[in-house]
DNA sequence: TTAAATTAATCAATCGTTTGATTAATTTTG
DNA sequence: CAAAATTAATCAAACGATTGATTAATTTAA
């Protein structure tokens, strides 16, 4: 019984939290209003303030709850000393864009905060996550320079740019992306059959031809 | 006299839209207050509505501002026949970065409201605009494989998300790129002394490794 | 003097948030 | 067990603040 409620209130918050990520990144942070949000949730509006305390605390909410499954695919990765770099940065990638086209709203809800210049507590604290994430790709291109592996007249700081930034393009910038490519990359099943293991290839490819002595 | 008249008008004009360009990239259009934008610029709020209709109209009055130079600037590389492809592709970059780091406030602010994943008018005209440029480096790109000088076997389309997508890095996401390659991106010292040569070089080096037979 | 430029004051609309009341569910008490 | 007390969830309504925009009055310039 009081596993059920518990179970429901759950299940309505994370609706919620769905809903939400859903029009931040359709319309931004400012753009969204609280109104719109819980109309399309098909809750009462004081309900947002109720569970999450604040517009910003359901922004923040919808963070936490992808930071999680965030963190420890990460780990993973950088705790396998079993592969060589070469195999490890394959691994990466695919890893990285499995998460990320899966979670393509969150990512672009994201990415349009951070890209405010102007610097806040919500850039701060979006900075120090994606930073984690950055760092386990710069540890692994270190690693391979170190062991030889890689060529070691690269530009390790702009590779990163490369790796992250070809990602945002596809995902944060759909309306063009899909120009480009030629299909809807928003819709799941292109995103499934088509985008995911054309670029996992392609920025395997791309490392590969960036990185090899 | 008149025609300072007419200097001076148009000067205050562009002071207005150099203020709301670089508080539009700060906070984003939704962000940006007509109060704030008339504040830092020095200016009565309502002279934002006399000059320019309404506050969607300063945003688009920016954009006029900037497409002249654009444009101009990718029909010079486009007609030019005298190069070889490569030469072509080298000068395309230098002249890419040298633009887009120099508007800086202009892209991020475009990138933010095209982020939007929501298709509204103001994601169409932007979609034009931006797909005027990629369609240059495809043209070049798609040239070098027809005379055999590229390898064939790349995926040009996503090869335009590395491109465009490296700088939308490092330009939108100031508070990444800046940790990432460890000085301030912003400030306009390190961008001509360390970041414009950086990037161009990089961008042909990595263009290089991935294009070559 | 007349048209253009600029201002302060004001507008309706919308924003995020809070309120007090109501219902439903749970716990406590006799 | 059943009545009472307590808690949690939900709602419509309204809050003060801020938004973009407009007005009417005033100043400036030709």
């Amino acid at each position: 019984m009081n596993q059920t409620m518990e179970k429901d209130k759950t299940d309505k918050k994370d609706h919620i939290l769905d809903v939400a990520e859903k029009v931040f990144a359709e319309l931004g942070y400012d753009g969204a209003s609280t109104r719109l949000i819980s109309g399309e949730a098909g809750v009462n509006m004081a309900m947002l303030n109720y569970y999450f305390g604040s517009k910003e605390g359901v922004f923040l909410a919808i963070f936490e709850r992808r930071i999680a499954t965030f963190q420890s695919s990460l780990l993973a990765i950088g705790n396998d000393d079993t592969a060589n770099t070469w195999d490890k940065l394959d691994m990466y990638v695919d890893s990285y864009v499995e998460r990320v086209v899966n979670n393509n709203c969150f990512h672009i809800m994201l990415n349009r905060e951070i890209s405010k210049s102007k610097k806040t507590d919500m850039t701060d604290q979006i900075t120090t996550i994606i930073m984690k994430n950055v760092t386990v790709f710069q540890d692994i291109i270190a690693t391979g320079i170190k062991t030889g592996e890689f060529n070691k007249d690269v530009d390790q700081q702009l590779l990163v740019a490369t790796i992250f930034g070809t990602k945002n393009y596809l995902i944060n910038t759909p309306h063009i992306s899909s120009r480009v490519i030629g299909y809807d990359v928003m819709e799941q099943d292109n995103q499934e059959k088509l985008l995911k293991p054309r670029l996992k290839t392609y920025l395997k490819k791309l490392l590969k031809a960036y990185l090899q002595n």
